[in-house]
Formats: C-alpha cells, structure tokens, sequence
DNA sequence: TTCGATGATTCCAA
DNA sequence: TTGGAATCATCGAA
C-alpha cells in the first residue's frame, strides 16, 4: 500500500515483485515488469504492469512469498534497491514541494468569508456561529428575538459537535494509517500522506461550513429581514403621512427636512417616510382613476343634494369608503383635520376637495376635484408634472368608462 | 381560509 | 443617486 501511494515507490516495487524473469511459479509474467534483469526484453508495456498491479491481490499467498523470495535471491537486488531508492527519494521531493502549500486557496477564501460575514450584518457560519455564543447579533440590529438566539444557539452546538466528531475522525484515520503500514515507511513519506489525510478531512470540512453557513444565513433572513415582521404603521402615523401626501400632491417628493419633519412626528424613521410615500405615488397612479370615478360620484350625489334641496344623501346614497367620517360633504372648508381620519380609496388617494383648497395646486389639482370634461391632459407646457402625467390617464381610462360618471361630474 | 391592503426590498432606467 | 415599477411576505378584516 506504500508503495503504491507515491509514484517512484509504486512504479519500483512492483518492478522488483514482478521482474524476475524465469522465476518459479511465474508463467504469467510474460518475460518480468518494466524493470526486469539485465537481460531483459527491453520495454514492456506499461498496461501489463498495471494489469499486475490489478492481479497481485489475486494471488496466493504462496505465490506471494515465492516472488519475494526471488526477488531476495536477485543478484541485481542491492543495486535495483538503490536505484529505486533513488527514484523514490526524487518522487517524494517533488510531490511534498506541491502539498506543502499552507492551505487550499478555496478553504482559504471560504474562511476569509466566514470571518467577513462574522463582523458584518450577514455573519454566518464558524464566525457567526461563534459570535451567536457571545452577542447573539450585530450591534446594529440589536435583537432580542429568543427564538432567533435559541435557533442560532442550536446552530452553534451542532457545528461544534460536529467539528469535533470531524477532527476526532481525522486523527484516528491518521493513527490507524501509522499504525499499519506495511513496511517502513520514511518519515517524511509518512508526513506526505499524513497531509493527504487530513486534506481530505479539510475538504469535508468546508462543505460543512458551507452548509452551517447556509443555515445561519437562511435563519438571519427568516429573522432580520423587515419584510418578515413587518407591522403596519399607527393610524396616527399613516394619517400624517397621508396628510403630507395630499397636501403636497402635486409634487410628493418631500425636502430632508420635511421628511424629518414626519419622521419627528410619529416616530418612524426615514426609510420608512420614503417607502411609504414611493408606494404611496405608485399606487395613487395605478388607482387613481378609480378614485376619480368615485370622487366622481360622491360629488354628483352632493351637487344635487345641496341643489335638489330635499333628501339626505348620507342616508339614502351608500357613501364611499373615503368620504367616511367627512360628514357627506366634499365642500371641506380648508380644515386639515377634515381628512385626517379619511384613509382615501384603497388608502390611495386623497379627498379631492382637501387637495385643492388650501394649496393653491393649480389646474391639475381642480381636476381631481371636479373632472376633465373634455379628457385632455390641461398641461399646455410640454413636461407634464407628476399630477399630470397621472389625471390624464385616469380620466380617460377605458376601465372608467363602463360608467356614466365622467359626464355627469359637475 | 381567503383576499385585499400594506410595508419593505429589489431591479432598472434616467 | 433617485424614483418608478414589480414583487415579496405579512397583516387584518370578512
């Protein structure tokens, strides 16, 4: 088995086992190995030796100890002895100058990432893992989630354990190999293999830090990440926001300071302000058609109740959702707590009515309120604004059409 | 349990 | 870098 691990010893010994040519009990050598005696054929095929390598163990025990026998009985043995020595000394020079790097680059780049990871938000894995023991998490994060430190706590011990059966593993292979060497063994080929061992061991490793790390970050996600508790803001925090949106509709885009500003009054951060009016824009385009149609409606219905005289429309016409609260009126008389409590259509848009009065919005903002008869955008600048580029669309709107409401606003 | 609402993230274009 | 758009994943009412 020695032999065969290191090239010049494998290629040596089984030329001396197999190369005697005539010797007893060998009619199927066919004229010796590769290094036969002197007076050999010459070359022989590098497949009949392997063939040999593949047939040894086949052979009897008596077969065995005939060929050693010979081989000690070859008066060329003590010059083949030196020159295979030769041949192995060189053989183990050259593969121990290739195993004796330091260590395989990809553990290496894998344990730098571990320990990136360790420092950082992601931290994962033997660095993580170990953190998790001590901290639990970032400082950033600062989580008390039990059962995130218990699941993480759970990771840790498993690793550990499972490093330790690993290295315990390792060293009893290791001692099992030196134990049973066959031959002497020189102790620098007994290091080289000793080396392969436990590189083979390294290799196992990492896939197993690759999978603890998989899972501590699998676990930091289901976790950390917002989307995973999320909890919806405080009426009163939403109410504000809605209220900055409506007031600044043609132009939703809030300075820092103002952004601040709402941050400061509800307690919420500015990432938040940010998402929340990003959604806020889009979906008020996508649905704000539907709340013109509506808008729509609501206003006929007041126009001819207050024109009509007679019936209450809050009790004979079933109010949208978003005039909820605003006692049936869209004639909102400048009150910014008119509509605080108004969530608006889908919690997309703004009472109309709020939009236009206090903030001098321009055309396009009249247009919630009462329509665009004629369809057409009112932009007669070639940039159209936010507001614009939005009411057009949601006027003309062939999903709004199914109604009769858009000729009926005023 | 279903489904719309909603906060957050990600991708892409300007 | 910022905002729009799409998408994800959870919340909460019916």
């Amino acid at each position: 088995a020695a032999g065969a691990s290191s090239p010049g010893g494998g290629q040596g010994g089984l030329g001396l086992v197999g190369g005697e040519p005539g010797g007893p009990g060998e009619p199927s050598s066919k004229g010796g190995g590769g290094l036969e005696g002197p007076g050999g054929q010459g070359k022989q095929d590098i497949g009949d030796i392997l063939q040999q390598i593949m047939t040894i163990t086949d052979q009897s025990l008596d077969k065995a100890q005939a060929k050693k026998h010979t081989l000690n009985c070859h008066r060329m043995k003590p010059a083949l002895f030196s020159v295979l020595c030769e041949i192995k000394k060189t053989g183990l020079s050259i593969g121990s100058s290739q195993e004796e790097e330091p260590m395989d680059p990809q553990l290496m780049h894998l344990d730098n990432m571990l320990l990136a990871k360790g420092r950082g938000r992601g931290g994962c894995s033997a660095a993580a893992a170990a953190a998790a023991s001590r901290d639990s998490v970032s400082p950033d994060n600062s989580i008390e989630h039990s059962d995130y430190r218990s699941k993480l706590a759970q990771i840790h011990h498993i690793y550990h354990s499972e490093l330790e059966k690993y290295e315990q593993a390792c060293n009893e292979f290791t001692a099992h190999i030196m134990n049973h060497i066959m031959r002497p063994v020189a102790p620098k080929e007994m290091e080289r293999m000793v080396s392969i061992i436990h590189r083979e061991f390294s290799a196992i490793q990492m896939q197993f830090r690759q999978s603890t790390c998989e899972a501590v970050m699998i676990l930091r996600s289901r976790f950390l990440d917002a989307r995973w508790k999320r909890r919806n803001f405080s009426k009163q925090a939403t109410e504000v926001l809605n209220e900055y949106f409506c007031s600044h509709l043609s132009n939703p885009h809030p300075s820092e300071e103002a952004e601040e500003e709402l941050t400061k009054k509800r307690g919420i951060t500015v990432s938040q302000v940010s998402n929340w009016l990003g959604n806020k824009r889009i979906r008020y385009k996508k649905n704000s058609g539907k709340f013109q149609e509506e808008a729509n409606i609501y206003a006929v219905k007041t126009a001819v109740s207050v024109t009509g005289g007679g019936e209450g429309h809050s009790s004979t016409s079933p109010a949208p959702p978003s005039s909820a609260g605003s006692g049936g009126s869209f004639n909102l008389s400048g009150s910014g707590d008119m509509f605080l409590g108004m969530p608006g259509l889908n919690g997309d848009a703004c009472p109309a009515s709020q939009v236009e009065s206090r903030h001098s919005m321009g055309p396009e903002a009249t247009e919630i309120t009462s329509g665009r008869p004629d369809g057409q955008p009112s932009g007669s600048e070639g940039k159209l604004s936010w507001q614009e580029a939005v009411t057009p669309s949601s006027v003309t709107s062939p999903t709004e059409d199914q109604g009769a409401h858009s000729d009926t606003s005023h």
